[in-house]
DNA sequence: TAGAACAGTGACCATATGAACACATAATGC
DNA sequence: GCATTATGTGTTCATATGGTCACTGTTCTA
């Protein structure tokens, strides 16, 4: 079968979409397919998506529903009838989505201790639970690729981060006076990005920690761009 | 078409069956789809059903899922693929927290300065803009009522709420400790609640400000129970 | 012992359903 | 302004799937 340059998003090991979280349409679609799931309903067939959603083509469910798959959020079942399982059940509960000023999903990859926890890109995994973020209102631009921690540890106490908040990060360099993510010693921890005479290090907002000079060349894995508090530190 | 003596069990309005209790099969396929159904897996076809129980015939199952159906244990939608769904759950049966609904969408009345700006729950207006916020991830209790408002000032830098930050509100009395909305002299600021000698009054949480003691009663608005901390003010 | 109920088999058919492919327009970001 | 991504429409097709019908064997009960 001949595949041409409009051919994207086919299946999950395709190359990855252009932009990790959900658009507003993939909310939407990802929403239907929950609320179903709450409800305790048979999953909706792409048809019956076509219907709720009046597409007039069944093909833009599908594509919807690959880059749903894509992302992470869903499994599928290829070639079989409603294949269609939820795996992350975190995100975008309301159902009004008027109501909503753009919120986006970005994939939730576990709480890391600020100091402490593996993490990888390659280790953003489809099964990885979301967070429901509102990019507009924390002036997060749209094509952001982004990730959430959960900071453990009070070492960035200082630049106001607390342990039990969750960071969000974006994948990108950083610049002096950032928070980042950083690999050493094959874990990541939070800290701010400084440099002296040229060569970055990184900087403890706490100064009961001291600050790591990377013996070898740093790994910068994100950018804090934002930060969610709530109370209590509920696990996923 | 001729109806056969053996026709039975065919539509949930035909004559009830013969017994009003499973069978031994019955029970087995019933648990089956309990099964599928914790493990929210997709409802199995009629054919995957045939091959787990062994049945060389596909007819065995439908005369399972009839029989089922007349006894009340699950509902089915006539021509439809996977159409079974579980009528009999115990309550508790799926016990995953994870499943439960989580983001919510708060109205975000605009930005107040710690210590200024204009706020009163009747002014909660149902097209304000709203925000979106994942409750389960910040432990927000689902019925809880709220609000967002952005901070403006460092009034309570001391408590790690900057300037520009969006903190999300619940309506109710506060318990000494909390951070609060108050309303004083008719504008609304954000404070520490706290009590000396049985009388509450209001403490920045920055030596350049002074506490607040009220001259009279305290009208609180809310109890700050998340915040949302991005780059930038973007203005709604 | 005979009839009813239960539990299947096998052949066949209609349609629900996922998916490929070509194409078009709008939105986004550099 | 252009390339890329997003979001579709429309046509077509293969197969997954539910269901009918005729039939058979076993078990249970009056």
């Amino acid at each position: 079968m001949k595949t041409s340059a409009h051919r994207k998003n086919t299946l999950p090991s395709d190359p990855k979409p252009a932009r990790l979280s959900l658009t507003g349409r993939q909310l939407e679609l990802f929403e239907f397919l929950k609320q179903h799931h709450r409800e305790d309903r048979i999953p909706p067939s792409t048809r019956e998506i076509q219907e709720h959603f009046g597409f007039a083509s069944q093909t833009a469910v599908i594509h919807h529903l690959r880059a749903l798959e894509s992302k992470g959020c869903i499994e599928r079942l290829p070639g079989k009838a409603r294949a269609v399982r939820i795996l992350n059940i975190a995100a975008g509960e309301n159902s009004d989505p008027a109501a909503r000023p753009s919120p986006e999903s970005v994939p939730l990859l576990g709480a890391i201790p600020a100091g402490l926890a593996q993490l990888r890109e390659a280790t953003v995994q489809k099964d990885a639970p979301c967070v429901v973020v509102d990019f507009d209102l924390l002036g997060i631009p749209r094509g952001a690729h982004t990730f959430a921690l959960r900071v453990s540890g009070d070492s960035m106490i200082g630049a106001h981060i607390l342990d039990g908040d969750v960071v969000i990060m974006e994948f990108r360099e950083p610049v002096p006076g950032d928070i980042v993510a950083a690999l050493i010693d094959g874990e990541t921890t939070l800290k701010r990005f400084v440099t002296k005479g040229g060569h970055p290090y990184l900087k403890a907002e706490n100064p009961a920690y001291p600050d790591l000079i990377p013996a070898q060349e740093l790994v910068i894995q994100g950018v804090m761009i934002a930060l969610l508090r709530g109370r209590g530190t509920p696990r996923r």
